[in-house]
RNA sequence: GGGCGAUUAGCUCAGUUGGUUAGAGCGCGUCGCUGAUAACGACGAGGUCAGUGGUUCAAAUCCACUAUCGCCCA
């Protein structure tokens, strides 16, 4: 027996089988179980500890969970760790606020750096309860216990070991780069500090343009042949300067370049200011700046000529006085110089902008610093100026020395730090990199080796993010995070990479490994090596390090600065390692290209040559029903347990997999939960309440053996059915394909295991006689139900242990516990039996145009019509539609198919060429080829088709042969009769009726109120009845005619049509005007079925 | 400013190497069916396949440009 199905109630029985799951430690067993396949690795992309778990996190943990489900019934064993990003900004804001603190100040003392960090260890797992509570609601299966933390010790010391081993093979350097800084604290500021939009002001700046004046004797022949070509001599221009446009006048002291676009044109003119060179674009703006001495054009060059043109920096004393030497003051090429604004010559100052920077390292200039990182000027006259207050007095400077082309003011928007109101400098400051840069090859290569889902991440988002690289900047000037394992000699002159505990504890001269490798206490290790002293530096690590060190730090992986040899003791760590490395799979939203998939792929390219994840589904986001972001601020955040509460995390998950593609962006709508909820789940449920009813009932024997090849066609249809579908899902989801694989589940779930199979075949379930019918009937709907819960496992966890435990336990006692421990069923290709399939498609056709003319008919269905008359397209489904007749008759409730010829004389035809096979044999000839083919007589090539023969059709003058499968015939309706047709499928019916065929559809009218009155009297459907029909005239008739069908069909032990003596339910009814009265009373002695 | 993606019915989405009349679910209307069903079936209304131009015998599909939206980078 199986339990009693009760109404459906998703979420309480979610709650049972969590308790389940956690009672039996059904996730430990699968992990533990023989795992035939060998492991299948997934890794885990930690999510900060101390958000909140949101819907995104269900999108992300639902396609996370389904594959190892989906692995491990397969065979494989698949461990799944969990993790914790628990360093970094998020923290460090969250104890900022509790602390109300206005910024951090990198100089605060140790005792507060100390508190600071303590405060952000605990502050860390503020929001741990709700992680766990979500992660068991949702039932993603992951292994808390054993999760990596960021910041333990161990993994903190494998992330240092990456380092060192990066630093031995010289790719950790040191080089500047250009932060935004708040001045007054000369600290830098993050992008979530910056980005926000209240933080930019509309000012007024300085514009101006400045003279540049050229060195003649630089001048690059290109420029000399240019000049000449056009007849201009230089020695005829004196002062001949470059003009640039600035609104930071007060970053000109730290010129070190002149950058021009190299394919734009400039322009060699007369000017107020003397001879001068702009881009040719720029030449009117600029011109129009004094309209009463307008410029003059003389000569055009083209920007790459110009390229190394020497010039006179407009403070040339300044190299000097900062005791700088190098290559500098030409003309650079830039790609990013534009024409849009100013002169189409930029003025380049490395140290305040992140391109200048880039265009002075690939020119090998030095860099000028004109402040120091508190904004105060450090040369010129302006020295000792805040740096916004140094543009006056340099600019009547330049304008005293003859240099000023145009002094003015523009209006834009600048950034500004809204806690202390200072405006934001850009400034270069000393970071180290990672040099990731001069691997790109090596990245791209492989890039190849991961399948991404979708495809077009690959080379698009991500493979784009790789060819742009730039080396991988990570240090932090923070507090909470990875100490660099840098240790700095006082003089400078040494820097040692410290790749273990044990070796800061050899140098240090004392066993450090109870340290807490945090700052401050960090900071405290220093040692004397070769008589200098050695000092950490003050910064720690971007934390995508150490997320993307996951791989090597959950293991605890400590190698040699060769990369090879495990430190002594850790051999086991290594082997727990290798077989964990690469990830056969994981899953991020799109954002993480250029976080988690690149931190991964960058390390394990420079350290191991190979790819971290061979296979990953890139998400879109999900975002509001309107489009809209989620956030706080808007209001439209779900919260992801009141969507379980309401529709059940199934629901939820099934929606995220069947809503879009997973790399699309997700609308989500609740709608579309509930849709799945009902369109789905409550089919499901109502077909396997109605198996485990009847079942119940029946008590039928599904041990019992029962061959595929002996159950009737429409049970070795649904058999059929069954395993293609097996053989797609399992097909999709190898692909990482989700999407396909649940819908197909759904369309075989509601489309074809309920709506026809069931409906279909309700009254074998029904039948009072027990026979081997009855058995196939049971059997191959138990092995249906049992399979598709089997393949609904990994996407739906819950509903699936819930059904498959109450049907499989019951019968077979030695079945594994759980359908997550079951293993995944296998396709049978013997049992897809094409020819049954395509015959059933011929049938639903069929059928679906037998309602449609039913319904033009406006005969009910109740009521038996004589005959249908039925049109298939060819010989081998009329074969089909032959077999299937009975149930043919039975949906249409008629007495007779008649079929007609598919290429019978008597009708007309349309005719149609075959394109998709022989268009691109004709190609052009089309027109002419569908202009003869209507100039043709249908049933000439109609018996042509029929009997096999090519038909010859002339186009322009020549003969063409067309084999029969090049056309389509699409035969007309015959006269006469009332019928729908399409595409070449007809139904027609005969709506001629029989005084018998009207008792018999009036018999049915009887049942069916009678079924009604036993269902508004609350029995069983099991209870057998007395009943009592009180009627007149033709009614009576019918009622008498069909006694024994009717008692049949509504269990009655008695029929009568006197009143009962003794009665419990009693109706009025009516059918077509006559009035009928049922009474019924639940018969003494229930009748067992045997 | 650059890159990536999306745009198909009121809503959510399919649409194969270009090929016959562009489909499904939800919602709406009419009718029908019903002792598994919280359902189901038939019919109907609803589409300039975002727009423009091109390639082709043939374009939702390929190409170019434009618009709108989203994300990433400057």
């Amino acid at each position: 027996m199986f339990d009693e199905v009760k109404a459906a109630q998703f979420t309480a029985l979610e709650r049972e089988v969590m308790t389940f799951w956690h009672e039996h430690e059904i996730f430990k067993k699968s992990v533990a179980k023989p795992a035939p396949q060998g492991d299948y690795v997934f890794y885990e992309g930690p999510p900060t500890a101390n958000g909140k778990p949101a819907l995104h996190h269900v999108l992300a943990r639902s396609f996370k969970d389904l594959f190892p489900r989906f692995k491990t019934m397969q065979g494989f064993r698949v461990p799944r760790r969990g993790g914790w990003d628990t360093h970094g900004l998020p923290v460090e804001i969250s104890v900022e606020k509790t602390l109300g603190l206005q910024g951090r100040n990198h100089s605060a003392t140790r005792a507060e750096l100390e508190t600071f960090n303590c405060l952000c260890r605990e502050s860390v797992w503020s929001t741990i309860q709700d992680w766990n509570v979500f992660t068991e609601r949702l039932g993603y299966w992951v292994d808390l216990d054993e999760a990596y933390i960021t910041y333990e010790n161990p993994y903190i010391e494998s992330v240092w070991n990456l380092l060192a081993r990066l630093w031995a093979k010289g790719l950790v350097t040191q080089d500047y780069k250009v932060v935004p800084l708040s001045p007054r604290i000369a600290t830098t500021l993050s992008k979530a500090e910056l980005g926000e939009e209240d933080s930019y002001r509309e000012v007024d700046d300085p514009s101006v343009y400045v003279r540049f004046p050229v060195k003649p004797e630089t001048t690059p022949q290109a420029v000399l042949d240019a000049l000449e070509a056009q007849g201009v001599a230089l020695a005829e221009l004196p002062g001949l300067a470059l003009v640039v446009w600035t609104t930071t006048p007060w970053t000109l002291p730290s010129n070190t370049m002149a950058a021009v676009h190299p394919d734009l044109v400039y322009a060699v003119c007369t000017s107020p200011a003397g001879p001068v060179i702009v881009a040719q674009r720029a030449v009117e703006r600029l011109s129009a700046l004094r309209p009463e001495e307008p410029f003059t054009v003389l000569a055009t060059l083209k920007g790459h000529d110009m390229e190394f043109w020497g010039y006179t920096q407009p403070f040339p004393e300044v190299a000097g006085e900062l005791g700088v030497t190098g290559p500098m003051h030409f003309v650079a090429l830039a790609e990013f110089v534009s024409a849009q604004d100013g002169s189409g010559v930029a003025h380049e100052a490395p140290v305040y902008g992140a391109e200048d920077l880039e265009l002075s390292r690939a020119y090998g200039t030095p860099l000028l610093f004109g402040t120091d990182d508190h904004g105060v000027m450090q040369v010129t006259r302006a020295r000792g100026k805040f740096f916004k207050d140094a543009d006056p007095e340099l600019i009547k400077d330049l304008t005293a020395r003859g240099l000023m082309v145009w002094a003015g003011v523009y209006r834009h928007r600048y950034p500004f730090h809204d806690r202390t109101g200072d405006p934001i400098l850009y400034f270069a400051k000393p970071s180290w990199y990672v040099r990731t840069q001069g691997r790109v090859p090596e990245l791209l290569e492989q890039n190849e080796r991961i399948n991404w889902v979708p495809p077009h991440i690959k080379h698009g988002r991500f493979g784009r993010w790789l060819e742009s690289n730039v080396d991988w900047a990570i240090s932090r000037e923070r507090y909470w995070g990875t100490p660099l394992p840098f240790w700095v000699a006082e003089d400078g002159s040494e820097t040692v990479c410290v790749g273990s505990v044990r070796e800061l504890s050899a140098l240090a001269g004392r066993d450090l490994s109870g340290l807490d490798l945090h700052r401050p206490y960090i900071d405290d290790v220093t040692f004397i090596k070769n008589g200098r002293l050695f000092r950490r530096v003050p910064e720690v690590l971007d934390v995508w390090f150490d997320s993307g060190s996951m791989p090597y730090a959950q293991e605890h992986l400590l190698l040699g600065a060769e990369g090879i040899q495990p430190l002594p003791g850790t051999e086991e760590n290594l082997a727990r390692f290798e077989k964990n490395f690469p990830a056969d799979f994981i899953c991020e939203a799109i954002d993480q290209t250029r976080g988690w998939f690149n931190s991964l792929h960058a390390i394990s390219t420079l350290l191991y040559n190979s790819p971290a994840y061979k296979n990953v589904i890139c998400l879109g986001h999900i975002v509001d029903e309107y489009g809209k972001k989620m956030s706080k601020s808007k209001g439209n955040v779900v919260e992801p347990i009141a969507l379980f509460d309401r529709y059940g995390a199934d629901s939820v998950r099934w929606y995220m997999f069947t809503a879009s593609e997973p790399g699309d962006q997700k609308r989500f709508s609740p709608a579309l939960v509930e849709e799945a909820q009902r369109d789905l789940f409550m089919t499901l449920w109502n077909t396997y309440s109605f198996f485990v009813l009847y079942a119940n009932l029946d008590n039928p024997e599904l041990t019992r053996d029962v061959p595929v090849t002996e159950r009737p066609d429409i049970d070795r249809w649904l058999v059929a059915k069954t395993h293609a579908l097996i053989r797609d899902v399992t097909e999709r989801l190898e692909r990482y394909d989700p999407t396909a694989a649940s819908r197909l589940i759904r369309n075989f779930t509601v489309d074809d295991l309920s709506n026809w199979y069931v409906r279909r075949n309700r009254r074998r379930f029904w039948k009072s006689v027990t026979d081997t019918d009855k058995l196939s009937a049971y059997k191959t709907l138990y092995e249906t139900l049992v399979t598709l819960m089997k393949l609904m496992a990994p996407m739906a966890p819950f509903i699936s242990e819930a059904i498959y435990r109450n049907l499989v336990l019951s019968v077979t006692k030695d079945a594994p516990e759980s359908v997550h421990l079951a293993a995944w069923p296998q396709a049978d290709a013997a049992l897809i039996d094409d020819a049954l399939l395509r015959d059933m498609n011929a049938l639903v056709r069929i059928v679906e145009l037998g309602r449609g003319a039913r319904a033009a008919s406006k005969v009910k269905t109740r009521q038996p019509l004589p005959e249908v008359l039925v049109r298939v397209r060819s010989a081998d489904e009329l074969a089909g539609l032959k077999r299937l007749e009975p149930q043919l008759l039975e949906e249409l409730n008629v007495k007779k198919a008649t079929y007609l010829d598919v290429t019978a004389d008597f009708v007309a035809y349309d005719v149609k060429p075959n394109l998709p096979l022989i268009g691109r044999r004709f190609g052009k000839l089309i027109p002419a080829l569908k202009k003869a083919i209507q100039e043709t007589d249908g049933r000439e090539i109609a018996r042509n088709v029929r009997e096999g023969r090519d038909t010859v059709l002339v186009l322009s003058g020549e003969a063409h042969r067309l084999e029969p499968e090049a056309f389509l015939l699409d035969a007309k309706s015959p006269e006469g009769y009332a019928a729908l047709e399409e595409r070449g499928y007809l139904a027609a019916l005969n709506t001629q009726l029989t005084p018998e065929l009207v008792r018999e559809g009036l018999a049915r009218d009887v049942i069916r109120l009678v079924q009604n009155a036993r269902k508004n009297a609350g029995l069983e459907v099991s209870d057998t009845i007395r009943l009592s029909l009180q009627v007149e005239g033709e009614m009576l008739g019918a009622a008498q005619a069909h006694l024994e069908v009717i008692k049949s069909e509504v269990l009655a032990d008695e029929l009568t049509f006197e009143p009962l003596s003794d009665t419990a339910h009693s109706e009025q009814a009516e059918v077509e005007g006559t009035p009928l009265t049922i009474s019924l009373i639940k018969a003494i002695k229930p009748v067992q079925t045997v």
